[in-house]
DNA sequence: GCGATTTGACCAAA
DNA sequence: TTTGGTCAAATCGC
């Protein structure tokens, strides 16, 4: 991959190159063609490396699955999509459903059977992905108001299980519950248990959407992860892709302080390429941006609209991807100079 | 002052 | 007996 990262590089410098000379091959436009054409090779290429990069990853994941399948270890498997994700049939076909009230195919990362309380019949288990950025604590937004009523040290994981329930238990004996664990070997993905259905879901109390889709699907698991380094930005507008993309400089890991490089990948390649609205709504909420109803949760303003287009874009739109790709290397980069660009603004 | 969070203690399922 | 789930007093923040 690394020499998929310098053909990126080379491509970006082409394109400086072109920037540069502009002026000077404006009555020339064989030249700028010739330039044009060069670049757009370069940049097919790397395209055609991280395809074949990605298929590769996708057919280890499969082969873990198949591994910690016949070893009978299902936490292993789920977590082979986790880290590595699979495309959406195989996904759905193979790990898409985790009854909890079976008992021993627990949802839980623990290797403990999952108790349940006498009574605990409608469960539903979901995962999501932890936003990368900002408070890695704080539990995934699913428009409902909870308030946490304890906090547990479970065996075997590395991460505490919190216990929520329905902030509105007394006023309308709302018996909704839910459990939030992170994911041993996943941080970034949070593993949501909800118990009971919300009884609270009226006018005064309610959201103002209906309620997330998850509440429609019984004894089931979920795995919403958003590709690993789509772009957590708001689509760029014409304009932005129009301007200045080629002047904002960009410094390539490892060879920090030294040349710059004009592109930016993210802004102008990710959103192209299997890029998930729920992660960009995801994050637009958390920095506070977006508009539409909002409700509040702890004492925060949460975007119940955006949750609910997060919720359904992760669920129905992406395709699954890879994850610990070299790709991050230069997209982590580019994140910082991104944030840094838009705090100027 | 009120509501939410934290956390140690307790209950109960496996 | 172990350990996940819940309770409730103490604490915190608005």
């Amino acid at each position: 991959m690394d020499e998929t990262t310098a053909t990126i590089l080379y491509g970006c410098k082409l394109a400086k190159e072109l920037e540069a000379n502009l002026p000077n091959w404006a009555n020339q436009p064989q030249i700028t063609l010739n330039k044009t054409e060069e670049i757009v090779a370069v940049f097919n290429n790397v395209k055609e490396r991280l395809s074949h990069h990605h298929h590769q990853q996708q057919q280890q994941a499969l082969e873990f699955f198949h591994a910690a399948e016949m070893l009978g270890d299902q936490r292993q498997a789920t977590a082979a999509f986790a880290v590595h994700g699979l495309p959406p049939a195989q996904e759905s076909d193979q790990m898409g459903v985790s009854d909890s009230t079976r008992g021993g195919g627990s949802s839980s990362s623990s290797s403990q059977r999952q108790r349940r309380r006498a009574g605990d019949t409608d469960t539903r288990t979901v995962r999501v992905a932890a936003p990368r950025m900002g408070n890695l604590e704080l539990p995934p937004e699913d428009g409902y108001t909870w308030r946490k009523y304890g906090q547990k040290e479970i065996l075997g994981s590395r991460f505490p299980r919190a216990y929520y329930r329905c902030t509105h238990q007394k006023l309308y004996n709302c018996l909704a519950k839910k459990q939030v664990q992170r994911l041993d070997n996943d941080p970034y993905v949070f593993e949501v248990t909800y118990r009971s259905q919300h009884t609270c879901y009226m006018p005064a109390t309610a959201p103002t959407v209906p309620p997330p889709l998850m509440e429609k699907i019984t004894h089931q698991t979920i795995t919403i992860l958003p590709p690993p380094h789509l772009p957590l930005r708001p689509p760029p507008t014409p304009a932005s892709l129009s301007a200045h993309w080629l002047t904002m400089d960009i410094k390539p890991q490892g060879d920090q302080g030294t040349s710059t490089i004009p592109f930016d990948i993210q802004r102008d390649f990710g959103h192209s390429t299997g890029g998930s609205l729920a992660s960009i709504c995801n994050v637009m909420s958390r920095d506070g941006g977006g508009a539409g109803p909002s409700g509040v949760r702890y004492g925060r303003e949460v975007d119940y609209q955006l949750q609910v287009v997060d919720m359904a874009d992760a669920m129905f739109n992406y395709s699954g991807s890879c994850s610990n790709n070299s790709m991050d290397i230069i997209f982590s980069s580019i994140d910082d100079k991104w944030d840094s660009a838009e705090k100027k603004e």
